[in-house]
DNA sequence: CGGCGGGCAATG
DNA sequence: CATTGCCCGCCG
């Protein structure tokens, strides 16, 4: 499959894809521009095109949407062709740019080749520290994948892309460094909420997860609105 | 240690 | 565009 064809057609729209979101509930991400709606066959992608990266990535897991079929990474990143150009980034901006392209929605979590092959639109990347992406980076999806793995029902995981007010660009288009990643997980059968929180650092650690109430606190946004009515504060 | 999953770049 | 070799960190 050519890569770049892999994603055409996919609907722009996430009323097309509700079934990513808790309670088909897409998060509340306000105010920005260039915002584009982006439906993936294993996941959804709220993309910038301001930073030409995710701002988040939405999943919904379970057991039987991991480990299945043996397959090898298509490891063919490729321009997404329903952003404008003028929106988005392309191969040129990461090559040879010191950061590694970091997946939101990591591959190995996807249930089916077409999916997999999806997942490396560069719409769902964004300048990763090689080293974080490789270890605590990858350990956090790791001990995710392996939690989805014993839960009962199905797990919704969004990762999001976090800017600082100095923010590094990178490449001729400009595709902008987050200063901080997070990976939020919420199991749907126990109403379990934690969200890990990261620097975009080669020396960050994995550390200790914290609340869904202090990520929407450090993020100013309702990542999970379905949650909101229950734990108004 | 090897295997795996996260990547990189060079070569036809 | 596919193939190849390589790096990194973590885990069993």
């Amino acid at each position: 499959m050519a890569s770049a064809s892999a994603v055409k057609g996919l609907p722009t729209s996430f009323a097309q894809c509700p079934g990513f979101f808790l309670g088909q509930q897409p998060p509340a991400v306000k105010g920005g521009h260039a915002l584009r709606e982006l439906c993936f066959d294993g996941f959804a992608v709220l993309h910038s095109g301001l930073t030409r990266t995710p701002v988040f990535a939405a999943q919904r897991l379970n057991k039987k949407s991991l480990g299945g079929i043996p397959r090898q990474r298509s490891d063919r990143f490729f321009a997404d062709a329903r952003l404008r150009s003028a929106e988005r980034a392309t191969l040129d901006d990461y090559r040879r740019s010191g950061y590694s392209r970091g997946h939101l929605a990591p591959s190995a979590d996807m249930a089916t080749e077409a999916a997999m092959a999806q997942s490396f639109s560069l719409a769902n990347m964004v300048p990763q520290s090689m080293r974080h992406n490789s270890g605590a980076w990858a350990k956090i999806e790791q001990d995710t994948r392996k939690y989805v793995q014993r839960a009962k029902g199905d797990v919704h995981v969004v990762t999001g892309a976090v800017f600082g007010s100095q923010v590094e660009r990178i490449g001729p288009n400009g595709v902008a460094v987050p200063s901080h990643l997070f990976k939020l997980v919420h199991d749907v059968h126990t109403g379990q909420t934690w969200a890990h929180w990261q620097a975009n650092r080669d020396d960050e650690r994995p550390g200790k997860p914290i609340s869904y109430e202090e990520l929407v606190r450090r993020t100013a946004v309702e990542w999970l609105p379905m949650l909101q009515r229950d734990r108004r504060r």
